[in-house]
RNA sequence: GUGGGUGUAGCUCAGCUGGUAGAGCGCUGCGUUGUGGUCGCAGAUGUCGCGGGUUCGAGUCCCGUCACUCACCCCA
């Protein structure tokens, strides 16, 4: 099966593997232009001081440099490591070009140096839509950010169910500051693994950051609180802390999923416990897990920032969200739930009965073509046992068979051969192109489901 | 960057207290001289990650190194 080789990292998949990723970008890109969101790409190197905001050396960034250059003859460029940052200069570079509020995808590769793991990578692609305003930005664009992508989700149907989970920046600081908690990175750290390690072993590492029992039970309290509706709110009050940000958070928390809730019952809810790094987040925050897979890690994330981009002048705030393409096709063919149907994109396998009628061949596939049936022409004039042994091992349905008495055409899984003429017959649709289909527990063991 | 684990056939792996390398799957051929899959028979394939050391002898023990991998960190 299609996997990871080579560079550790920078992953590489087989065909089948990459008509599986096909499948998920071909989907994006509908889905996204379903809702108005305009194509974009950016370059892939920015300056470094573009990425790299001043004091943050950290970043895992690749330099990129000709390997001719002289020293300082050049400014010092790097490859991007997300779409955002990029996007943000490139709204303030051609501002007077764009219309606000602009609504745009792009869908690229990042790299970052971080050590690869299951579901981590130096290469990668990510999937991102952002709305961005002048100014101001309406507030019921962040309901619309995730229903955006639960519809990804709902578009793809061999993927386990999904679930966008929403919280709010505001609420966190807000509950912080009126807990009197000083140090909100750590305590945001800590929240960050509940999943992982459970709310007992948090509570502790809450306790050794210097909070008392009491504040660490109430951080505990407040990150277990899910909901779908407005008492997700009533909830937060009633553990008792007040402060003027936690009611605006909650106020923007609970308009977002209640407003998801409407269109889209259950795909969306708020998770007092989604944290994300500190950095350029103002408000809705968002991460994404599968069903079965929590653990994987969130394979969508985003928020809103109240300063995406800013020319000293003017400010563009926005709200984004952000598909790891990379992470959700790794994890569909490393544990072998979806497969495509076949290896190549060829219903047809035109047989040549030998090398001087393979014109008659060429012609069978010509005719094919031009009906949009996608078709090849056997290598070699084989004995046709290895001619459908060829079309068999690629997962090719149909093996044509050229004949001045008449063409036959054979379904190889079924063994059926009938007459057919090429300027008429067409497969089903079903097998017209390959497709991506869930692995079911049956199929799981055998590794090509010869059936 | 820090700490653990693993490197043997195309793939998954076995290989005991050191004695000169194996299985299953896959692949090739034949049975099946123009129709695959099942079955049977036959066959091919390894710098045992790399370098050094100990030893009469190293896949096996020791040192180093590289790669992969997991956890931390961080994140899609």
């Amino acid at each position: 099966m299609a996997r990871p080789a080579g560079l550790s990292g920078f992953p590489e998949w087989l065909p089948d593997g990459r008509l599986v990723e096909l499948e998920v970008l071909d989907t994006v890109r509908r889905v996204f232009e379903l809702h108005g969101f305009t194509p974009l790409e950016t370059r892939s190197v920015e300056p470094v001081d573009v990425l790299l905001r001043k004091g943050e050396i950290d970043k895992e960034v690749y330099a990129v440099r000709r390997l001719h250059s002289e020293p300082g003859d050049e400014d010092a460029l790097a490859l991007h490591f997300d779409l955002t940052v990029p996007f943000a200069r490139f709204v303030v570079e051609n501002a007077s070009r764009l219309d606000f509020p602009l609504r745009r995808y792009q869908v690229q590769k990042v790299w970052r140096g971080e050590r690869p793991q299951e579901g981590r990578f130096r290469e990668f692609t990510q999937a991102d839509i952002d709305i961005v305003d002048v100014d101001r930005l309406a507030t019921h664009h962040d309901a619309e950010m995730a229903l955006v992508m639960a519809e990804v989700f709902a578009s793809l149907p061999f993927l386990p169910p999904a679930t966008i989970h929403v919280n709010n920046r505001k609420v966190l600081e807000g509950f912080y500051r009126g807990l009197g908690v000083d140090d909100v990175p750590a305590v945001l750290r800590a929240i960050d693994k509940l999943d992982k390690i459970g709310p007992a072993k948090v509570r502790t590492l809450l306790v050794e950051s210097g909070l008392s029992e009491d504040v660490a039970d109430r951080v505990l309290a407040l990150a277990q609180i899910r909901g779908t509706d407005g008492s997700v709110a009533d909830e937060v009050r009633a553990l008792g802390v007040s402060d003027p940000l936690l009611d605006e958070g909650l106020a923007e928390l609970v308009a977002v999923v209640e407003a998801a809730q409407r269109v889209r019952p259950g795909a969306i809810e708020a998770d007092l416990h989604i944290a994300r790094g500190l950095d350029y987040y103002t408000g809705t925050v968002y991460e994404t897990t599968l069903e079965g897979f929590e653990s994987f890690g969130s394979i969508c994330s985003g928020g809103r920032y109240d300063a995406l981009a800013s020319d000293g002048r003017t400010t563009y705030p926005g709200v984004g969200i952000s598909l790891g393409v990379t992470r959700l096709v790794s994890l569909l063919l490393g544990r072998d739930l979806a497969r495509a149907t076949r290896k190549v994109p060829s219903a047809v396998l035109v047989a040549v009965v030998d090398e001087e009628s393979r014109p008659a061949s060429d012609a069978v596939a010509h005719a094919l073509r031009s009906r949009g049936i996608p078709c090849e022409v056997a290598p070699r004039a084989e004995r046709f046992g290895k001619q459908i042994k060829h079309a068999d091992r690629r997962g090719i349905p149909y093996v044509w068979f050229p004949d001045a008495e008449g063409d036959t055409v054979k379904d190889i899984r079924s063994g059926e051969q009938v007459g057919a003429d090429a300027t008429t017959w067409t497969p089903p649709d079903t097998d017209l192109r390959p497709r991506v289909v869930a692995v079911t527990d049956g199929e799981a063991e055998s590794e090509e489901g010869a059936s």
